[in-house]
RNA sequence: GCGGGCGUAGCUCAGUGGAUAGAGCAGCGGUCUUCUAAACCGUUGGUCGGGCGUUCGAGUCGCCCCGCCCGCGCCA
């Protein structure tokens, strides 16, 4: 699709061809920065060399040569030094890009480059059995938020919830639950039974752990005749035929086995332990206004894994040791060997997960799949997307990484029950939202309960959702509720806000009757509007690179930027007491534009738009 | 040891080979009888971790160091 900008920047390429002085492979046009009294500008340091003239010679000849044809968004084009430089049409634009925003409404900013085609998005993708916690959010909210820009742009997504609901970890709670019984209560009490159960077996695990190395330790200094050891001969004996006896570690991986092999009281507890978790996640999945098409957890690849070992096998990538363990040794040079299959013939993440692959090839027919994993993983994917490749698989998809780091305390240390410093997806929401109602309690007490309710959740979930999407994923956070929260500033609330004060400006001016449809916006010149209306024709831009460098970010800033222009606006031209009529109906449309353009740059990541806060 | 990531203002971060490196927070000083003060204005704050190289031009690309984080076959 062709916005406004894209116009500009053929008829700005276009003038710098027609000058006939540089190959066309020569023309890199680039944006300047905001210092710069421009808004395109092409740099002809190598295109000089290439013709043998100084830069600033050349920059002067071609302008010398322009020809800006009538109706073009070109306002000027002048040289500066070795820089051709292009400046918009301020009018031109005006008109331009306010149409394009009336025409297209919600959809200003979609493209259709992704048309007919299928992206699979794997996201969220919490284990079963487990609260939520702040972990999960980041790919629950990059997820979505990618979701949103490749259907904006045209694409058909498959968002996929990829459960945890397979593998050991499983043998471990099933195993905890037959030793200690069932947990009682409602979904959400239940998991946080479940939770306390796999915290406690994990421990006793640990403890096995400590067992082995020590007997293993006393054994080695047995062997080398070390005289303690010696003393202690029937001891150490002792030591290690406790140690040598199945453990917790090992009745967790035969109750693994086990649901893998359909014993019945395994999978009885397996699906129950599945249900509970999809229920109790529902409620935070509404509240962050995160969908999937599809809830396909490990589990569902259960029956392809033994065909796919085989066929893994023979395929010559993958080959079964001595112990009955299966093995794929190094896919390419560094790439560290990993299994598909345990010795005791229990699946391993691998596995499974390379059947997900193969399985979305054949339903959906994807030209990429998306994972939205952290960024831990990321030898696990280098691994998995190796083997799927050697192994024929996903010849034609583009398989993607897309990393985060790691949430960790205030203190720097990693998440975890045992430190105790854990928090829960709902806690942190229920606080975001505590914080806003304290705002908008103060800010508007005249609004309805049901009002302040209503907003303080869109303004308390948009700040948690913005914090994450605002920067780029990769650095690992540290968990800082004053930032996590914040209401001001670079943040979800201000862009909220700021989408509200237009909204405000169209009420008011329905309540006076004025009509802002026939608006002229050529009178649109003052830098202040000028400004707006330039953001405004960026967003197109923005989502496209967005999609390009999978960075929801690029969207974020891009709202931020056009909230701080209309910040700029609003304190500098008055709308409704505008000094003429036709100025007012104008900057009514670019208010009513405006409001739109976030809405839709806000609805990209996820976040609501109250029309009052 | 091998592999991956990060290092830009006191703090959190933009900056994807071009012109004088930008925001937010924090600090300091101002602005509500005027379309919502969740806002606005002013101001303080930089050896872009260090070095060498490539280039007309490097925060950005390459190499070498330094620091921090993460990962590396029977967990996910």
């Amino acid at each position: 699709m062709e916005y406004a900008l894209d116009r500009f920047v053929r008829e700005a390429h276009a003038v710098v061809a027609s000058a006939n002085l540089v190959d066309e492979h020569l023309i890199e046009l680039v944006t300047p920065k905001p210092n710069i009294p421009a808004d395109l500008a092409f740099p002809t340091f190598r295109a000089a060399k290439e013709v043998g003239i100084a830069p600033p010679q050349l920059a002067q000849r071609i302008v010398e040569k322009a020809q800006i044809p009538a109706g073009s968004l070109i306002g000027s084009v002048v040289a500066t030094g070795p820089f051709v430089n292009f400046s918009l049409s301020a009018p031109g634009l005006a008109a331009a890009v306010l149409d394009e925003v009336e025409r297209l409404g919600e959809r200003y900013g979609s493209d259709d480059q992704g048309t007919g085609k299928t992206i699979v998005i794997d996201y969220s993708s919490p284990n079963v059995a487990k609260t939520m916690h702040v972990g999960h959010i980041r790919s629950t909210i990059i997820g979505q938020s990618l979701y949103h820009i490749f259907n904006f742009l045209g694409y058909h997504v498959i968002g996929d919830n990829h459960l945890g609901d397979w593998g050991k970890q499983f043998g471990m709670n099933i195993a905890a639950i037959v030793r200690w019984g069932k947990p009682e209560g409602d979904d959400e009490d239940a998991i946080a039974a479940l939770d306390k159960l796999y915290a406690r077996y994990s421990a006793l695990v640990k403890e096995d752990e400590a067992l082995r190395a020590e007997a293993a330790r006393w054994a080695k200094r047995l062997e080398q005749n070390d005289p303690e050891a010696l003393a202690k001969r029937e001891w150490i004996a002792e030591l290690q035929a406790r140690a040598a006896q199945p453990n917790h570690d090992d009745e967790a991986r035969a109750w693994s086995l086990k649901l893998e092999q359909g014993d019945p009281l395994a999978r009885e507890l397996w699906q129950w332990m599945v249900d509970l978790t999809i229920k109790a996640n529902q409620r935070n999945y509404d509240r962050l206004g995160v969908r999937f098409d599809y809830v396909l957890g490990e589990s569902f690849y259960a029956p392809m894994l033994d065909a796919l070992i085989e066929e893994a096998i023979e395929k010559g990538v993958a080959y079964r040791d001595e112990d009955g363990a299966v093995v794929v040794d190094e896919l390419a040079p560094g790439l560290p060997t990993f299994l598909l299959q345990r010795s005791d013939s229990g699946t391993l993440y691998h596995t499974r997960d390379l059947a997900c692959i193969v399985y979305r090839e054949r339903e959906f027919r994807p030209v990429k799949i998306i994972y939205v994993v952290d960024t831990r993983q990321e030898l696990h994917f280098r691994q998995l997307f190796a083997l799927a490749r050697a192994m024929g698989y996903a010849r034609d998809i583009e398989l993607i990484h897309v990393k985060f780091g790691t949430i960790f305390d205030q203190q720097g240390r990693p998440l975890s029950t045992r430190a105790g410093n854990i928090v829960y997806l709902a806690d942190l929401l229920d606080e975001a939202h505590a914080r806003a109602r304290a705002v908008v309690d103060q800010a508007s007490p005249d609004l309805s309960d049901e009002e302040k309710e209503a907003i303080a959740e869109a303004v308390g979930i948009g700040a948690v959702i913005y914090n994450d999407l605002y920067q780029d994923p990769r650095r690992d956070i540290r968990l800082d509720w004053e930032r996590m929260l914040a209401i001001e500033g670079n943040s979800a609330p201000y862009i909220q806000y700021m989408h509200a004060r237009c909204c405000s400006i169209l009420r008011k001016a329905a309540e006076e009757g004025v009509v802002a449809r026939h608006g002229d916006a050529t009178i649109l010149t003052h830098p202040s509007e000028t400004a707006v209306i330039k953001q405004l024709a960026k967003l197109p831009g923005a989502v496209r690179e967005a999609g390009e460098r999978y960075a929801p970010f690029v969207i974020a800033e891009w709202c931020y930027e056009t909230a701080r222009a209309l910040s700029a606006f609003y304190r500098d031209c008055s709308v409704l007491r505008a000094e003429t009529p036709a100025l007012r109906a104008a900057r009514l449309r670019l208010v009513a534009a405006t409001a739109q353009g976030l809405r839709n740059g806000l609805a990209l990541l996820g976040i609501k738009a109250p029309e009052r806060m």
